[in-house]
DNA sequence: ATTTACTTGGTAAGCGCTTTCCACACATAT
DNA sequence: ATATGTGTGGAAAGCGCTTACCAAGTAAAT
């Protein structure tokens, strides 16, 4: 039924060989008549090669892995969006999966990536910091790489390979510096899931930033999401319980800060007036809700764009490290703190 | 330097047939002994199967194609994750490519999914309404398809397939139908791009729905954007300015009504009070801006569902057609029209 | 005219796997 | 005792392609 070199080679009158080179092979030259057979006979008999069966016969098939934590959260959107950038300019094939942060699922995901024999491979969305989970990844990877695989890690710590990383105790920390100028004292916190380093890197930012101005932030202040924006609903009606004494507000990505946002509105607080409202990412609509989101730009096209970029390179020596820097940007919805009443 | 199904063999002692039977072949059965040692030296070689080969040795990938037109616009992200909770669900890898509406690149990478001899193939995005275009790409398609290659279309019109379409007609219908009901008369639209099939419905609809109750839309009331954020806030002051006395404006999809949204803020124009707006689509987002946008619903994630589903069914003789409903979700940004000064 | 050196097309050996036969052993039936 | 069947392992033929390697032809050099 489908055409294989073979045909197209038989109908042209010559060898596999040949027809092989015209449409393929790069280096070795054809006569013009014969490449013009062989070209003729590709289009009569409408060939479309077999990438599967070239990978195989080369060892290599330009394509490229990519597993996030979930494709339909800008965050990851947004670096994906880089990602494919390169990998469009370089004429390499994406395969995106989604691993929700389920550790079982990622692993999964990277054993399939890797038989499919990938060229390279990039896990964005930081992993789960539990040294069970990270040293089964490592071992994974390594044999992954044994074979000429390249890894590049998004925002990973803990599993060693290339790594493009967001400065996120860096702008934690800036947040935190300009709250305390505000005036802000006692300020609650929506963290993302437990284990994750990017969770990690963002509170302990954050935390010495309050530190550097005397500030302490409270267990109490503190509580968990999930990165969704229900969440962040959820966790800001939750800190308002107790501690209702806070004057602001800080969700570790910006889809939980429209969350707090939102909360906030159903209890009829007021932002910024009554309440201080940041977030973290500055994902496309965060200047866009009402008030206009105050956050720590990621540069997360250009996250994506470094990781394909070192994922297309050869591989080194040592383990290479870009850092992204990180940007607090000022909106609306946060200002001085409120006189209390 | 890779293990391979052969090393495995020698190591367990077995031939190269009882080490893939043990592996994969789920038909024949290998006495127990044989097959511990089978997957003991699996095991310890750390194999990894070759999918390529596989799939070559096979014919028969796992592999699913996916062509949208950006994966970073929210609309399609929410047809992927109906995609990817399928494709998951069925032990299918996705490989997603964006087209950004780019021809070209469209039929290039359809060129290249085929290639790598995807069992199926998903176009999702409407697609350019050009007869030139709908020929040569219902020509690769036609060579795919006869290769035993299946397609599913989402919300296309002009490509011969099975297809699964929102019923875009239905729901801007409806929408017209309720602006009317409020008392608007005079209407902005902000259109998709001229030559999709969805502006094309999106705006037939919404006209026939004026048309029912005795209202004209006028061609100068009528402006195109490209679905993107800033297009609506362009589109919104072009409007403005070129029709002043309109009280309602419908934006294509929530994109670009959100843009509209910053437009008006922008000119202190009040919404509702002072201009009702609605978008299309119901992505996250829509009723965490302010005010809360009117839209009309589609199911993106079911889309996605559906057409992963009849993806991987068998083929059929005919084309098969779903239809998704739309729905109107009506919310803070429309009102009764605004008593003239 | 003969040797040397390129060109350029073809032959065939894989790439890593699946799967059809085949062969063998053992159990069952005659 | 032979004939028949049944389960199970192995040999080998591909799947569609790339790419050494070889052979022949042609051009350049002696």
């Amino acid at each position: 039924m489908g055409t294989n070199l073979a045909k197209v080679a038989a109908h042209a009158g010559v060898s596999l060989a040949t027809a092989s080179r015209v449409l393929n092979g790069g280096a070795r030259v054809v006569t013009a008549s014969l490449r013009a057979r062989v070209l003729a006979a590709a289009e009569e008999l409408q060939y479309v090669p077999n990438a599967q069966a070239q990978a195989l016969a080369r060892a290599s098939n330009a394509i490229v892995g990519v597993v996030v934590h979930d494709m339909s959260d800008p965050y990851f959107s947004e670096i994906l969006r880089g990602i494919q950038r390169v990998a469009t300019n370089a004429n390499r094939l994406v395969i995106t999966s989604n691993s929700y942060r389920d550790p079982e699922r990622e692993l999964e995901y990277v054993r399939l990536l890797h038989a499919h024999r990938v060229d390279a491979l990039i896990l964005a969305g930081s992993g789960l910091d539990t040294p069970a989970y990270s040293q089964h990844m490592a071992q994974h990877i390594a044999v992954f790489t044994n074979t000429g695989g390249r890894v590049v890690l998004i925002g990973r710590h803990q599993i060693p390979g290339d790594t493009v990383l967001p400065d996120n105790f860096g702008g934690a920390y800036q947040l935190a510096t300009y709250f305390a100028q505000l005036g802000h004292r006692r300020i609650g916190v929506i963290t993302g899931p437990a284990l994750l380093t990017t969770t990690h890197d963002r509170l302990e930012g954050f935390r010495s930033g309050l530190v550097a101005t005397g500030i302490v932030l409270h267990d109490r202040d503190v509580v968990t999401g999930d990165f969704s924006r229900d969440s962040g609903v959820a966790a800001t009606h939750q800190l308002l319980t107790q501690a209702p004494d806070i004057t602001a507000i800080f969700a570790h990505n910006d889809v939980m800060a429209v969350g707090a946002l939102v909360a906030l509105r159903q209890r009829g607080i007021t932002v910024p007036q009554q309440m201080t409202v940041a977030g973290f990412d500055d994902i496309p609509v965060a200047e866009d809700v009402t008030p206009a989101l105050t956050t720590v730009r990621v540069p997360m096209v250009e996250l994506g764009v470094q990781a394909m970029t070192m994922a297309l390179s050869p591989a080194t020596d040592g383990v290479r490290s870009v850092s992204c820097a990180t940007e607090l940007v000022i909106r609306a919805s946060s200002g001085v703190v409120a006189p209390r009443d």
